[in-house]
Formats: C-alpha cells, sequence, structure tokens
DNA sequence: AAATCTTACGGGTGACGTAACGATC
DNA sequence: GATCGTTACGTCACCCGTAAGATTT
C-alpha cells in the first residue's frame, strides 16, 4: 500500500471519474485504474462499482474512505506543523535544502 | 513520502537504535538509516539527535511521532475493518485472491 | 462512433542490500 | 577493538506512460 494510491482514491472518490480524476492527478487513467485495482485487491473487495459509464463508491468504499480520509488529514497536519517550526525555528542547517510544498 | 518509512520511523522511535529497529523490521541497517535520513530532509528538520551511540527523539521528532501514531492507528483500523467486512460478506470474486495479513 | 475504463507491455526511478568508511565507548 | 551509524554503489522491484482492447451510450 502506498501514500500516494491512498490519494488516488480520494481523488476518485471525490470526482467519479478515472478521467477527470486522472487529469486533477498529473497522471493518466491507465494508471490509476491500475493503481485502484491494486488497492482493490490488497483489500479484498471492490472500492467501486463501475456500472456502465458512471463510477460510484461501494459501501465498504464509503467506509474506507473516511479512514483514509481521516489519516491523511492528521499526518498531512502533522507534517505541515513540523516543516513550519523547521522553519521558524531556524533549523535550516547550511547545505539543507529547503523542502517544497506538496 | 512513504507509508513503510513512516512505519520505520516509529520502529525506530519505540527501540531508540537503529540496529534493533531494523533487525525488526527485517532489514538493513543502512536501508533504515538511508530512509529516515531521507525522511528528515523532507521534512526540514532533524528527527533524531544522534549523540555518541544513543538516538533519542527531537522535539518536532516527538510531535511528528505523535501525528504519524494516530494517523497510521486510523489507517491500519480502517484497513482491517474493511478486509473483515470483505471476508463476512463472502464478496471474494472467483480468481480474486484472498489478501494474506500484514 | 465516441468516450470511458481495462489489460498488456516497456522504461525509468527509487528502495533495498552489500561493501567500505567513520565514530564512539 | 568492538559496536553502531553513515556513505557509496549496484541491483531489482514497482510505478507510470504508451499502445491496444473491451464496453457502454
Amino acid at each position: 500500500m502506498n501514500l500516494i494510491h491512498l490519494r488516488y482514491f480520494v481523488e476518485l472518490s471525490r470526482t467519479g471519474s478515472y478521467t477527470q480524476a486522472a487529469r486533477r492527478l498529473c497522471i493518466t487513467q491507465p494508471s490509476l485504474s491500475h493503481a485502484m485495482a491494486q488497492l482493490e485487491e490488497e483489500l479484498g473487495t471492490e472500492l467501486f462499482r463501475r456500472q456502465g459509464r458512471t463510477t460510484a463508491l461501494t459501501p465498504l468504499g464509503e467506509q474506507f474512505l473516511t479512514s483514509v480520509h481521516q489519516s491523511l488529514d492528521i499526518l498531512d497536519r502533522g507534517i505541515e506543523e513540523v516543516r513550519q517550526a523547521a522553519r521558524g525555528a531556524g533549523l535550516l542547517r547550511i547545505g539543507m535544502v529547503r523542502p517544497l510544498a506538496v
């Protein structure tokens, strides 16, 4: 399992479209499809229900989404707090590259 | 950033020793060292204070640890719930590989 | 037929291991 | 000098992109 794939999952859940999600994530549609298929394999269940042209979360998919949302929110907040504290405290040592925002 | 590296970070924080942590994580010490250095680079600060032979968390390291702990706990709980629900509901389709516990 | 998703396949990045070095007790 | 951590370097897995196929409207 992969942090980036979890972010893919969130974005796909938000848009409900592989095409749109892939465009927003700056990746190709096949890559997104493959990543989600892999995630489903790891979890042992379908996360999305593809009926015709529409893509919607399954009940388990929705359940998983809430966990991922909470988890990523906490993590991202923690990362940002640490980065700001590091910048604020002037702990950047000579030669240390100032990290880019993600 | 990487989920596995975050788990490395938690384990290293727990043991306070690269050698022991690497052994428990079933990786080599250099790999762990490199992963943690990379994590520190991404965050723009030191997470561990190496003084002599002892390795302890910096204040920012402790702060980050709490966030990572919370985040991973929620994620792991979510994963486990989904997997159990998937098994329980008998949603395993023919040809779908039953996932191994991690 | 057009649009969307999936499957197949090849390439490049990065994570890990081995080896060598540095440092501390 | 023995143990621990870091740096250097090579290899292999895996993530992503391109191309082709399947399916629905």
